[in-house]
Order: C-alpha cells, then structure tokens, then sequence
DNA sequence: ACTAGACTAGACCGTCCAGTCCAATTTATA
DNA sequence: TATAAATTGGACTGGACGGTCTAGTCTAGT
C-alpha cells in the first residue's frame, strides 16, 4: 500500500535534478525566448528530451511551471551576492565596480529575457512581478544604500537620503543602453560601451554628491 | 463601377472616421488592456459595436491592426511637442518642466500600457519596437539635446556631449517609480511623487553638470 | 522472474481563436 | 424608389494548444 492516503499527484523536489532540471532548463530557454503565451507544452517537453505527461508530472500545469522556472531565474538574478561592495576600497572605483557589475548582469541576454517576460506578464502573474521586484531592483537598493549610508555617515559623500540616492544612481545606469535592449533593438553590448555608461553615471553621481 | 480596377481588399483612410475610428479606439483598449496573445478579434469586434468581418474589411489581419494601432499610439506619444522647451526661461525651471512633462507622460496609464505591450512584442514585431523607440526615447533626446548644447554654449552648464547627457537626465527620471509601473505594482502615481523624483533628477543633473 | 514506478509516444478531447463565407439587412446614392 | 455598396451576425473551417488517457517500455529492487 502506499505510503499516502491521498493520491499524490505531483512529484516534488526541492534540488531539480534528472528529467526535472532537464525540464527547467528546457522551459526557461522556450519561455524566455518566446514568451508565456507562444512557448508551447509540447515545444517544452521536446526541447527537454521529455514526454509531454513528464512535464505535467513533475508541474501540474503550464502556470505552475511558469510560476517555477520565473521564480528560479529570480533567486538565481541576484544569487552569487554579485553587488557586494567591499568597505575598504577607494569610493569611486567601488561605485564603478557595482556599476559596471549591475549593467553587466542587467543587459546580459537572459536577464534582459526574463525582464521582458515578466514585465509582459506582469497583469496575468502580479505575484511574479512583485518577486522580480523585490529579487531585483529591492535587493540591490538596500545594498547599496547601506554602502552609501556609510560614505555619508564617514563624510566622504553628502548623502541625505541613501535610499534615494541609491535608485538614482541604479537609474542613471538604466539609461539608452538599457532601453535599446528592453526593446530589443541590439544585441549584447562590448564592455567598452558598458565602461562608457559606467563611467558618465559614476562622474555625474560622484559630482551630484560631492561633499559640500 | 468602382474607381480602382483592381479589386481593393482593404478599405484604407487616411484619417480614420466613423466605424474605422471605432475600431482603431476598441482595437487600441483591448490591445494595451491585455495584450496580443489574449486579445481576440471577436472581442475587439465587439467593443467597437461592429461585426468581425467589417474589422477584417478594414485591416486585413490582426498583425496589420495590431502594427497600425501601435504607430497611431506611437505618434500620439509625443505628437503635441509636448517636450518643447522655451529657450527665454531660467534653465532650472525649464529643465524642471520637462521632467515633469516626460515623466506625468511615460508614468500615464496608456503609455506604460503601450510600453508594456511594445516590450512584450519586440521579438514578433521588431519594426515595432524601431518605430516606438524613433518616436519615444530618439524624439526626446533630441529635443533635450539641442537645448542643452545652447546652454553649454552659452556657458550656463558645462555640457561635454549633449546627447548623451539628454540620454542621462531622462535615465534619471526613469528610476524607481518608473520600474514600478513598468511591473503593474503601482497605480498612476500622484504629481506630489512626480515632483519628488523630478526634483531629485533636476538637482543632482544640475550639480553634475555645475560649470567648472 | 516478478513487481512497482518512472517514463514514452501518441492518440484524443474540449476549447479557443483567426479568418472565411454568406444570406439578410441597412445605408447611401442616383 | 431603385440600385449598389456597406454592414451585420452568425455559422463554419482549420488549426493550435492545454490537458488527459492509455498502452506499452525500461529499470531497480527483491
């Protein structure tokens, strides 16, 4: 007999492994390039090497699976604690380095994918968009606010509200380059015209700040 | 007898009136509303008190309503130089208007909607995504920019390359807020939230930009 | 060898939807 | 009023797709 009164429907694991990080995996790259509603459950149980009835075994539909892989791209989004800052460091070559590490990750093409399909699906899925926002833009606010809390209290910078400045300084990142590639009128940019974004936005910040 | 020999499919105005302005409006609500995917013909159809063949009658696809609906809606974005700027007026003040137009422009309910959508659609409809970035982004830049080179020539703002410090100032009011409703967490904001970002933006632009 | 459970391949169902067709009706026009 | 054009509404086609079901295979553990 088994285990479980109840008929258990789905098979859930905590750590994807096997034939169900093979269908993550194959979801993500089907959703995020085509969208909710043009990726297909079949075209995702193919590109998995699966059988349709897997797919539905391991996720009990196709909002579920969606809700799972978006939820996975957002954990992994801002994951490795990319935007550290390490204290010691000189001030402006921080701010550079969290730039230039921030629109690295931002325009870099699954991460710009996942904004496009989140942002397209904001009205079906809110939940979702609130866990972008919060995995997102919320996290590397608070980081970096903490950071320039810091250079205020230590009067290297004239802070009056880190948490303002700190979105400002993540909104002048977010400028043309960014734009270009939510639309997706360009590919992947050169780390030279990174550095250039990186380098007006850290200029006009620092001198936006300066101490008085 | 009818004027054109060969058999005209498509009923096409210049300026749409009557049932064909019906469509265009109904067309328009339903698209920004939910989409392409989810928006159907019928629907359409019926929001414009019209029969679906006379849809068809007038845009001969779904695709060709959807494309003409996003360049009507592109061309309204910016249609009434609603960014001029007054070249007489203190330059503070008049920076501090524009921000303030753009952004109660770009946070309304129907061109976030219509940015939403765009987004959404730029890997089908590329040409659409060109045509919204030409009008949008490329129109306001442009405007800002030769504003700014005045000022810089004048020696009122040390301006190094006026474009790309156009692109910076609206970079810089597309910030937190704007994120925000790019994701459907936030309502139509009140002006007194407008201000505050257009105050910040304008402040730290003009610090950054302070001659030397 | 037997069994249980994971998996496959594909048929299949119901639904939704773009787009077509057509007969009946309204509107405009001469 | 007569005629042509525009429009309606609804039935219909064809295809895609979410989701289910089934018959059968493969693999481990016993």
């Amino acid at each position: 007999m088994s285990k479980t009164a109840i008929a258990p429907k789905l098979r859930k694991e905590q750590i994807p492994s096997g034939k169900s990080l093979a269908i993550v995996e194959a979801a993500a790259r089907v959703f995020l390039e085509m969208g909710y509603g043009a990726a297909s459950m079949d075209a995702i149980a193919a590109e998995a090497g699966v059988s349709k009835q897997t797919v539905y075994s391991y996720f009990g539909s196709k909002e579920a699976l969606f809700e799972a892989i978006i939820e996975v791209k957002c954990d992994e989004l801002m994951a490795p604690g990319s935007l550290k800052l390490v204290p010691g460091q000189d001030h402006a070559e921080a701010l550079t380095d969290v730039a230039r590490r921030f629109l690295t990750l931002v325009l870099a093409d699954p991460n710009s994918a996942l904004f496009r399909v989140v942002v397209a699906e904001s009205v079906r899925f809110p939940e979702l968009a609130e866990a972008f926002y919060r995995a997102g833009p919320t996290t590397a606010t608070e980081t970096l606010a903490g950071y320039l809390a810091d250079l205020g209290d230590q009067g290297v910078l004239a802070i009056a509200d880190a948490t303002a400045a700190a979105k400002l300084f993540f909104a002048m990142l977010r400028g043309d380059l960014y734009m270009r590639r939510l639309l997706g009128l360009t590919p992947e940019p050169p780390a030279a015209d990174i550095e250039a974004v990186v380098d007006q936005a850290v200029t006009a910040f620092l001198a936006a700040h300066a101490r008085v």
